[in-house]
DNA sequence: TGCGATTATATCGCGCACAAATTATATTTG
DNA sequence: CAAATATAATTTGTGCGCGATATAATCGCA
């Protein structure tokens, strides 16, 4: 009988305790977000094959049209990722003809990275998809926007933890 | 110098709706989760590095320590994850020690993952992670747990909204 | 009984995501 | 000015994460 240990009986549902408790893992707050993120990319992903993009890609495309012309650093600055990230997903998004890529005849360091005229001109492919993301999350818009004050304050308390420790 | 060009200057005239306005990426629902998200296995990191796991290991860990012996289907279930994904990490965590992978004589189809003794005694070196969680987030717990549970509930929604169109 | 579906894992290829090491350019300092 | 240091991006190696496909075992049904 290897099958009987379900759980202790009577734990609540809590998501931490000062006593060694057992928390399932469904019920842990990191696992929420977990799972979460990766339902968001599995709602984006027909609406994102429709143009071509991934998700990560979608971000970087979203990050240009808001500006368009970023460094690697400033991109993985506001999307927080390491440039050994970003390096080969912008040379992917190059390849696609959405962006180019340049070094800065200023500080030969530094490359720049620009909208295309097909990067632009994607824009407007992507223009219904926050709406269509809305629909599904099931939340009213003023619901989303307390929620996503609410999750990135959360971030930044968590970055700032995690900045404290290393 | 090439640098003040924040928003387009004129967006196309579109026939039909009204122009959806440009949504900064950082303002975006999907983008506070994708972040919080990284942010939590930064925080985790070296939490994690101690006792020689990773975050998704983690979870399988936790997952296990709830329910000692599953198979990888039901363990995937719970995380929503593919065996794709499970099988690779199943047999590192069994090359580490952690738990063993062995066909069910009943049905030869299904692997049954089960804690090793190994594993069972790690459940002491991870017992107060979740603590240290908590205090990375800044929350008490009742917010944390409200939070855990709108989190789910959109995750809920989510994946709905994704089985829908598939 | 036997054979076509269904089910459970595993394999393969691609694209993140990161840490560590590398390369190339700038800046600081002696 | 030259050497030491710092900065920006790339490369390399490991581990997810998924879709598509493969393999093997079981089930359903004539």
């Amino acid at each position: 009988m290897p099958q009987d240990n379900a759980k202790p009986i009577s734990s609540p549902p809590l998501t931490d305790a000062p006593t060694p408790a057992l928390i399932p893992v469904d019920h842990l707050l990191c696992f929420s977000f977990y799972a979460a993120s990766h339902a968001f990319t599995r709602v984006y992903k027909p609406l994102l094959d429709a143009i071509g993009l991934t998700y990560p890609q979608y971000l970087v495309m979203v990050a240009l049209w808001e500006k368009e012309d970023q460094t690697v650093g400033g991109i993985g600055e506001k999307l927080g990722l390491e440039s050994s990230t970003l390096t080969p997903l912008l040379k992917r998004l190059e390849a696609l003809g959405f962006v180019t890529r340049s070094r800065d005849p200023a500080d030969e360091r530094v490359v720049r990275v620009r909208l295309s005229a097909q990067g632009e001109a994607l824009r407007e492919q992507a223009r219904t998809i926050p709406e269509c993301i809305l629909k599904a999350t099931g939340l009213d818009l003023a619901d989303a926007e307390r929620l996503q004050k609410d999750v990135t304050a959360l971030r930044v308390a968590l970055e700032k933890a995690a900045a404290g420790k290393g």
